[in-house]
DNA sequence: CTATTAAATAGGAATTATTCCTATTTGTCA
DNA sequence: TGACAAATAGGAATAATTCCTATTTAATAG
């Protein structure tokens, strides 16, 4: 008998459930497993697609509704965007984004400083913070580079 | 002869129409004078409806393409959400948001410590910055009162 | 193992938000 | 004042999300 492959340990995710009340469905599973691997920040439709692979009569709706109730319990993240579709992220570490105003992609990046950014006091008396996200605009070096491109923004500039 | 109120003042907004070329429009004045009043982040939707009292027939496109228009000569932002409509913001200062997520209520805070948060290294290499805001999630004072309430999310301490 | 039951699902309809299309109007400039 | 490109109104089309409900199923207890 062969121990199961390391992507298919559910078992983290099978806890959760449970703490949740939530039943184990092998719909749940195979959106959760496909979560796993994504890389990007996929909207609930390109989840649908992906997960419709293995399990093609998956509703829409189920997977929509199912990465909703993720967000939920902690297991995924609703990111920040400037309108257009949801998108989801599956890496609950502590990080921020960087959005590209030209091709919209949206890049992660680790940063120490912003993740021990203290709260403002006067935001600590009002409000009780769970999340800190530090979203950057701008243009990635791919879009700068593309002909004709011409810039219009003005540029964050750090001091030396 | 008396002098034009100062909420009638559009010399700054016909200055810019000017630069960009775009048409000094009726539609467009109504719809600026009504954004410098938004105290609130408005949907295109509600800007409509608002603007339709002194503008009665007046176009839902006309309102939601204006306002992009806007957005992209720099007169308003579309600001970060998690879904939903998209939000405009009149105020261009350098400012944050807090958004609430009991309530769905977005406020407006200031901090210094954010604002000269430097852009990491490893990012400036890649990227080209415009713009930086960070955004709180949390639970308002308000809603954190109502029976019933019940904590979830671990709040982020600042080291005293 | 079987019956019970509440939760979850599929599929489609409804709703909401945004964009597109086009005939008509209008601001700008010569 | 006339020519013309840009902008608008109104409606249609599309995209995204949520709702509805009959049916299925996971969990639980006997
Ligand atoms: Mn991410
Ligand atoms: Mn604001
Ligand atoms: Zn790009
Ligand atoms: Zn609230």
């Amino acid at each position: 008998m062969q121990k199961q492959s390391v992507s298919d340990c559910l078992d983290p995710f099978i806890e959760l459930c449970k703490k949740f009340d939530l039943k184990i469905t092998p719909q749940r599973c195979a959106i959760y497993k496909e979560l796993t691997q994504a890389k990007n920040h996929p909207t609930a439709d390109e989840m649908f697609t992906i997960v419709k692979k293995e399990f093609p009569n998956i509703s829409y709706d189920t997977v929509n509704r199912t990465l909703l109730t993720f967000a939920e319990i902690g297991l995924v993240d609703v990111i920040l965007t400037k309108g257009g579709p949801r998108r989801f992220d599956p890496d609950m570490e502590n990080h921020h984004h960087f959005h590209c105003i030209h091709c919209g992609k949206i890049v992660d990046f680790y940063s120490d400083e912003f993740d021990n950014l203290g709260i403002p006091d006067h935001i600590q008396d009002d409000f009780t913070v769970y999340t800190k996200r530090v979203v950057l605009n701008g243009v990635c070096q791919k879009c700068r580079k593309k002909k004709g491109f011409r810039d219009h923004g003005i540029a964050i500039q750090n001091k030396k």
